[in-house]
Parts: C-alpha cells; sequence; structure tokens
DNA sequence: AATCAATGATTACAACTGTAGTCTACGGAT
DNA sequence: ATCCGTAGACTACAGTTGTAATCATTGATT
C-alpha cells in the first residue's frame, strides 16, 4: 500500500464511494462537498495511478478507476502508524486523551463497552 | 499550534525529553536512536523556529530551544486530525480495528475498562 | 595578532504536493 | 471531409520536505 497525500485520500474517499468509477463521476462526488477543479482531480487521479494506489481500465474513450486497497486497510494501516510514531504503538494512551478530555458520548462509551465484550468473547 | 512534519515531529521529541536544550544536547538524544547528520537537525530547528513550534534563546555562543507547545497538546491534536478525516471524527471506529485486529493484549482491555470505569466515575 | 573550530545563517537540490493550464488525439456533429 | 468538444498526457510552478554542504562570525588557542 502505497503513501497517500490528503489531497489524494479525499479523491480516493470518492473512488471508495463506489467502483470502478469515471472521473467525471469522481468529480460529481467530490463536488458534493466542495468545489474541486477538474484538472485537479485530474491529476490525482494520474499520480494515483502512477504510485499504484489506483487501477484503471480503458472503457471506450475513458478509463474508469478502481481503489488498490480497501478503504479499511488504508485506514487501520494509517492509524497503526500514528499510533506508532506518537504513542509506543500503544492504543489506550490515545484513548485516555479522549476519555480525559471530556470528547466520549454515552453512545461512544455504550460501544467501547460492547468492543470490549466482544474481545473476551473472542479472547478472554 | 503549526504544521509540523513526521521528521520535525522527531526532533521535537528530542527536544520534549528535555527543555532548554542546545542543538548538540538534542542532536546527542536523537543520535541514541539513530545516526543524525548534525546538518540536518539544525536545518530542521531552523525551520521549526520559524514556523515558531519552537522558540529558542541565545546564550553565549549558542541557542537553547524549548516546544513551543507541549507532547500532549500536539499528538492528541494529531489524534483528532485523524479521527476526523477516516473515521468521521469517531473513536470507536478506530477502537473497534484493534479490537478486531487481535492487536490488543489483556492488559490493553483491563486498561481501557479503567479508563471506561474513570469516564463513568466523571460523568454517568 | 593569527588561526582554528564550532555555531548559526544561507544556499542547494531533488521529490512530493496542491492547484491548474496547455497540448494532442479521437469520436461525434455538421 | 471538417470542426469541435472531451479525455487523458504533459507542463507549470510555488511551497514543503528530507538531507546536507558552504559561508560567515566569533570565542578560544597558539
Amino acid at each position: 500500500m502505497t503513501e497517500i497525500s490528503k489531497t489524494e485520500f479525499d479523491v480516493l474517499e470518492a473512488l471508495w464511494q463506489g467502483h470502478p468509477a469515471t472521473a467525471q463521476q469522481i468529480i460529481e462526488r467530490l463536488n458534493n462537498d466542495k468545489p474541486w477543479h477538474e484538472k485537479t482531480v485530474k491529476t490525482l487521479l494520474s499520480r494515483m495511478v502512477k504510485k499504484e494506489a489506483i487501477s484503471f481500465e480503458k472503457v471506450q474513450r475513458s478509463y474508469v478507476y478502481s481503489p488498490a486497497f480497501a478503504r479499511d486497510d488504508y485506514t487501520f494501516k494509517e492509524s497503526k502508524s500514528l499510533l506508532a510514531r506518537m504513542f509506543s504503538g500503544r492504543l489506550t494512551p490515545l484513548v485516555s486523551h479522549f476519555v480525559k478530555s471530556d470528547e466520549l458520548t454515552k453512545d461512544d462509551i455504550d460501544e467501547l463497552k460492547q468492543l470490549i465484550d466482544q474481545w473476551e468473547k473472542d479472547n478472554g
């Protein structure tokens, strides 16, 4: 899985929404959020093809693109990378930050409990 | 709090270990891990001064540097930024990744439980 | 006083990023 | 057959990053 920039990630997000997809489709999806210049998006698509973050197939005049890896795999990899760099690879210091800073709701806590239950069922 | 690069973060880490500190001290700390070229470190220090991630004071021939913000504040900000970009700002999807991928130990789970208990004491 | 060594300042330089504009080729419209 | 719009390819260009080398200053040494 290649290194991609934050902007490239945004474009990939649009592609993960559904693929294969044409540049036009991707641009439309992106523009739901904020205006993107067509040329900018196409440049980013080309760059991601080159770095093999996405693939394409020629369909008549144009290309249809597909992601080269799953969103989950990428976000997990990035999460682990951040934990490695900032928290000695541990998850709990990060969670601790959130717990202590009043960033969590009752629902979040309930979800966390469920996750723990699940872990204990699987392991425990 | 400014944007800093991954390499700049490494240098800041060394500074957070103890400050104010001279370039020499910082270089020595960094070299405990892996070799850093003196010039490289000094360039990074200058750049961080310019972007106001660190400050310095002249002490005779040389400078002593200090971080412009606390490590915790920075790592928390970066964590929130990652969650915002990849998980709609939510913590639990990230935790879920880790729970499901067998990345956690019994100790981690116990710590998580404690954090939850703490939250419930503070809020609940 | 002349020279050296260490420090920060300045310069270098390629790769990557963000953001587009220009070029070229081809399928469709006239 | 000709012209045009659209798609991707190529070019542009400044800012950031990683990684250093060179320049200039100054306190220390001979």
